[in-house]
RNA sequence: GGGGGCGUAGCUCAGUUGGUUAGAGCGCCGGCCUGUCACGCCGGAGGCCGCGGGUUCGAGUCCCGUCGCUCCCGCCA
């Protein structure tokens, strides 16, 4: 599956590309115009594979056929780029080479040209010889870019973002671009900044989201809005975390969580589908909470089993002081049956190092045998414990069982990633598999507990599902929603606040001051008192999705001149400094005080 | 901000307990070759062992610092 080649229009340097050159052509005379792949040069017999975007052909360069060009043939190198014509021919049956597509014919060039002179690549464009560090794929993207794997994920790429636009076009959206140079808006995430020439010592920020102006075109009457948006975030780098990335942001008017939910799976559905995955509809939905109960995280990989279970009531008063005065103190004790392994005692410390690593104060492991368990702590258990424990966990005879107790949400999610570990580990995972889940319910707000105060889940225009009481902020609910693929949290969005007041009450909830909501977002609140439809909406990682469709961990592999670990461009050098006069210009420079820089 | 891994030829990597002239495969250059397709054969060039300092008779190897790449934690709708 690949993008459409049209008939090309016969110029001087091509009529026919490269893979289009197949048995139904022999006995034409075709041009083809690409790169030198790759050259077997017997001395009286010269091979060419000459690559374009459609793929390989050979050519055979044959003194007494080619004349005068098969000089050149001997004089080609490593991506040379040519234009060469002659005959299509079929090949005997002896010479044909089954990996290619073209491979039941060559073509035997009459006439070449050297279109351009290459200078030998610093690495080879296929290499057998291991994979070249992505710093050098990068110094040197343009070659890159010229490998299978990349065009095939920007191909990929484009096919995504035009199923997208094709969906949402015919359900009566309006694609509409928002500002680049903008104001901050909240989401939490550091800003780029840009300064104002024109206004020195103010700062433009570059958008995190299109968030607040999808809600304004709202109210702006649009009623379905989208956009392929770029976004800005100045934080840390990860394999799928660039600083500026790519979104599918979608708003629409008159709308509640069900008619949102509703028209994302059949854009899931129809994108997807265009790309060799089926979605099963409707998708599953995942209250908050479950997920968390059951998978310790609220993304889960359901590819795979490995639930957890809680074991609070087992062991509330047990003799085993960590668990009884852990209990007492507030936490959740949660267990994880990984089923009948061979784990050595090595393997099992592993575990319990990566549980404190994880921020967990242990982790205790357990064998069930015939009679009670094989474990460290197992002289602190009655057999009652035991029983009730196995009961919940499902454990037989030979299981390994992990049981953390802490502090209920520490405890989910410690538990939760030593299950997406293991699940990895122990092979469980169907790499054919495809788990698509909305997340709902989630709560409103979340305490922040270095802060010490109430912080939104989602961003501070997420509507409460019904009543908000300002004096239990902990207690509310979102009408939010997240979709999780495979263990990767690919989209999410919300109902917003469409009234002035509901969104007041939530500000002040998070400690933002009359004041400061009127400084920051005083448009918003203005603009929601002139009439703002109920609305809402999604943004999907486009990045993440197609890594997905890829089978890609690096979300560096589907975007064409992405950023290093470190925020750099190795290929333009970005960041770099800038003159000092640039600096005075913008009335930021260090010196801007002093006279001549 | 913190932790792990890596840095040796153009590329991918090996390099023993610190020891004498630094290795391989691919690529590159030259020669031979009319059916190859990761062509083959013969020959050759190519090294600031990331950078700086230290220990040592002697450092690619040990120590300290630093820079870069990478993965993770923190951070990140």
């Amino acid at each position: 599956m690949s993008v459409g080649f049209p008939a090309l229009r016969a110029n001087e340097y091509r009529d026919t590309w490269c893979g289009q050159v197949l048995s139904d052509r022999v006995d034409s005379e075709v041009r083809v115009a690409g790169w030198v792949h790759r050259r077997r040069d017997h001395g009286g017999l010269v091979f060419i594979d000459l690559r374009d975007r459609t793929g390989l052909v050979q050519l055979v360069f044959n003194p007494d056929e080619a004349g005068e060009a098969f000089e050149l043939g001997h004089r080609l190198r490593s991506e040379d780029v040519i234009t060469a014509a002659g005959p299509v021919v079929r090949r005997s049956p002896e010479t044909v080479n089954k990996d290619l597509p073209t491979g039941e014919v060559e073509v035997r060039v009459r006439d070449a040209r050297l279109l351009s002179d290459a200078e030998t690549p610093p690495f080879e464009i296929e290499s057998f010889s291991g994979e070249v560090s992505e710093e050098t794929r990068l110094r040197y993207r343009y070659l890159d870019l010229r490998r299978d794997r990349m065009r095939k994920g920007l191909e990929l790429r484009h096919r995504v973002a035009s199923a997208m636009r094709e969906f949402l076009s015919g359900e009566g959206f309006v694609e509409i671009e928002t500002p680049i140079l903008t104001r901050s808006t909240p989401e939490g995430a550091r800003d780029f900044l840009v300064p104002s020439r024109l206004q020195p010592g103010s700062f433009y920020a570059l958008p995190q989201s299109p968030q607040l102006f999808k809600q304004l075109l709202m109210i702006g009457g649009f009623e379905r809005y989208f956009q392929i948006a770029r976004c800005f975030r100045d934080e840390d780098l990860r394999a799928d975390r660039q600083p500026d990335f790519t979104q599918l942001d979608i708003e629409m008017s008159f709308v509640d969580t069900e008619d949102v939910i509703d028209l994302n799976e059949r854009l899931l559905a129809h994108v997807l589908g265009k790309c060799g995955v089926e979605v099963e509809l409707p998708m599953r939905k995942i209250p908050y909470d479950e997920a968390i109960a059951r998978y310790g995280s609220d993304k889960p990989d359901l590819r795979f089993g490995l639930e957890l279970h809680e074991l609070t009531e087992v062991f509330r008063g047990s003799q085993f002081n960590a668990f009884r005065q852990a209990i007492e103190g507030g936490a959740v004790v949660r267990g994880l049956n990984a089923g009948r392994r061979e784990m050595s005692r090595a393997d099992l410390d592993g575990l319990v190092a990566e549980a404190t690593d994880l921020g967990a104060k242990g982790l205790v492991w357990a064998v069930a045998e015939k009679d009670g368990w094989r474990s460290p702590v197992a002289k602190f258990l009655s057999a009652e414990e035991i029983a009730a424990a196995n009961e919940q966990l499902g454990a037989s005879e030979g299981d390994v069982v992990l049981i953390v107790a802490d502090q209920p949400l520490l405890s989910a999610e410690v538990l939760g990633e030593l299950r997406r570990r293991l699940g990895e580990r122990l092979g469980l995972i169907d790499p054919e598999a495809n788990e698509l889940a909305w997340i709902v319910d989630w709560p409103l707000l979340g305490w922040a507990h270095d802060e010490e105060r109430w912080d939104p889940h989602n961003h501070p225009f997420t509507s409460p599902d019904g009543e908000f009481d300002p004096d239990d902020p902990g207690a509310a609910r979102a009408k939010a929603y997240d979709v999780v693929w495979n263990g990767w949290e690919i989209g999410g969005g919300s109902i917003r606040i469409s009234d002035p007041e509901v969104q007041r009450e939530v500000f002040a909830a998070i400690g933002i001051a009359e004041q400061e909501a009127e400084e920051r977002f005083g448009f918003l609140l203005g603009a929601l008192r002139y009439g703002a439809p109920p609305h809402g909406g999604i943004a999907y990682g486009l990045d993440r999705m197609v890594a997905l469709l890829q089978g890609t961990e690096s979300i560096r592999d589907v975007i064409a001149f992405p950023k290093t670990a470190s925020g750099a461009d190795p290929l333009t050098g970005a960041p770099a400094p800038v003159d000092e006069r640039q600096l005075r210009e913008l009335g930021i420079s260090a010196r801007s005080g002093g006279g001549k820089g």
